[in-house]
DNA sequence: GATGAATGAGCCTTCATTCAT
DNA sequence: CATGAATGAAGGCTCATTCAT
């Protein structure tokens, strides 16, 4: 709470929003520290000032960004009561709430599922969990899927399953658009997927 | 013709062959030039006798493996005659051939997808195409879905849309799989998505 | 002579004395700013309202900490008379005073050996002068034979020789000592060699 | 016994006389991976072919160094039988053999000592055992006096005190003399410490 | 053709020193 | 005066590529 700790955080979140800046236009492997401190105005040494190393900054960046990703996600969906108007809104969100606001980042998101789905192999293995922040991704559609099924809203499916689909589809819908982003309109695309999945489970 | 030139062929294969492996099992910019050379049981300074560069290696290992895959799924197509025979032969193979025959090779594949996403930004962008191969794939499926509304076995539903959701749904699925591979019976999962798939637009 | 000054001195003389406490637990070139800053519970910058550099610490470090030996040494001579005492003191307070007194200095002394010895082929020569420290060290023993032969207490010995060779021994049994403390007991080891030095040149 | 093994050795013995020579020089810390590169006319990389980094070299100099000067003075001593020949060629092997031969590497004789020393609160303790190595000497030294009073022709002294005694002189001689080279006629004083040693435990 | 020894550009990281507060 | 955040020169090491044999 004292001056200092608020100010060193607040660089240390400056830093990290240049590096994942240039991680987009870069990738990661091609991101050097010297650009990451340009990208900040800062000196090349004074990274190590708020960082340990290169890996540092890819790991705490790595989990911010999906924290931030997962925040949106869960927000969204707490101001929904529905079952079915929750569903829309996590596949809405999860397609089109990042191109929007984020729409710099989308290059990163690649990496890091490229550098995550690596990282198996990896001494980052322990700090990165790709396999951990899907679980929770699942789970969140898996408890929606639940509800309504208890409610009667949603026929009495797989719910596990169910949410593996939706993950494939919006995860796949998503490296689609990344490649041939004037292809799609990720709006309609949405949409079109909420119809299709609300459809097959409708009670 | 001359012989030379079909030994100088199959060396230059081979080195490509070992290269994947190596790519596989290290990921691409883990992959140094010498473990290439000792998979392949030849000199570093060889490899440049048949490639002008890693790069050179990367990009022709790229194509090499998706042409395989290419083919494999077109040879399964063609032995069958019906549309509804033709996508269930296409899910299949997509979703299970490349784990029984190139096992050793999924490693790979998402690194050919990472490496070829983020050379939309790089010099590579116009040796790997990954746009067109997802274009040919995407074609695919939607004259398989056009010849099958043509006869009149499924709905005249848009074929463009259909085949962009059964992609992203495999590609989607491939991307838990490799997380999680002991969570997934690709069989079951690949037979589940048949179903949905052709319930949904079959006449 | 106004209290700002004294002041100044005193917490000069503050962080030498943490430079000399950490240069000899981990030696000169792996001492860093910051640890003797952490060591004097001061900040890294305030180092260097006090010294003009870290080789000025190290230099000035050097003479105090031999200036000290040096008037130990000294001190103790002086309330002893006799040659043959002298000669006693000058050897139990050589090796056994230090080690008592400053046993955890005993490490730099070591430190200082090695970068006294290496400035000779370096910008510290001019600061350092060993040469002339051991030369001090060669006087003093010389001055107490060449008394005791005037006296006729020692035999009428190359006094230069036998400072020489006293001085190789206190210091390679001090290189010893370092080395394996646990094998020598030095008020013995300094009896003996007492012994040893007083029967060759006593009349 | 393949030639490429010979080369490589060779090699590896030219980088480190190199290594040894800048050592020398400019000291351990202060010598550059380029410096060493420089001085053997190769390139900064080549270095690596033959050393894993700069602290191999510094290990594998300083092993190199001692086992040549062990061998010189074993070497010496078995050409001798009576054991007073054999105190007094060790006595002059160790003093004079060393700067006749190496002159040029006494400077690093001091650096590898100090290094040594430092070592103890260091990784390279395992590989350095410089403790070893002086037990190894004094191992010498009481072996030939041992022999000496089992022959009747050395007082039954402590051959373990005088051994230490009789190294720590030779080591406290060869550090006066770094210092002040002109000052000392390292024959005689290798026949003074012959005469006073001997003169000491003749029976 | 085949080889692997040689190379040096380029990277990450450290740390003495500076300077605005 | 005191501070510690900022800096960038410098160093150890890696590795794709070259080239003499």
């Amino acid at each position: 709470m004292c001056p200092k700790i608020v100010d060193r955080e607040a660089k240390k979140l400056e830093i990290l929003q240049a590096a994942l800046q240039v991680f987009s236009q870069k990738g990661i492997s091609n991101t050097k520290m010297i650009d990451i401190a340009r990208a900040a105005s800062i000196g090349k040494g004074t990274i190590y000032e708020y960082f340990s190393s290169k890996e540092d900054i890819f790991i705490t960046g790595f989990h911010q960004f999906f924290a931030g990703y997962d925040e949106m996600i869960s927000n969204a969906i707490k101001k929904q009561d529905h079952p079915s108007e929750q569903l829309k809104v996590l596949i809405h969100v999860s397609l089109e709430a990042i191109f929007e606001e984020q729409k710099d980042f989308i290059g990163i998101l690649m990496d890091f599922w490229a550098e995550g789905i690596r990282s198996k192999d990896n001494s980052m293995e322990d700090a990165i969990h790709l396999k951990e922040m899907y679980q929770n991704y699942r789970m969140m559609i898996r408890q929606i899927i639940d509800r309504g099924i208890a409610q009667g809203v949603f026929r009495p499916i797989d719910s596990m399953a169910f949410a593996s689909f939706l993950l494939a589809a919006i995860d796949g819908l998503m490296l689609q658009w990344v490649m041939e982003p004037e292809l799609f309109d990720m709006k309609q695309i949405a949409e079109s997927l909420c119809d299709g999945m609300l459809n097959g489970i409708r009670n």
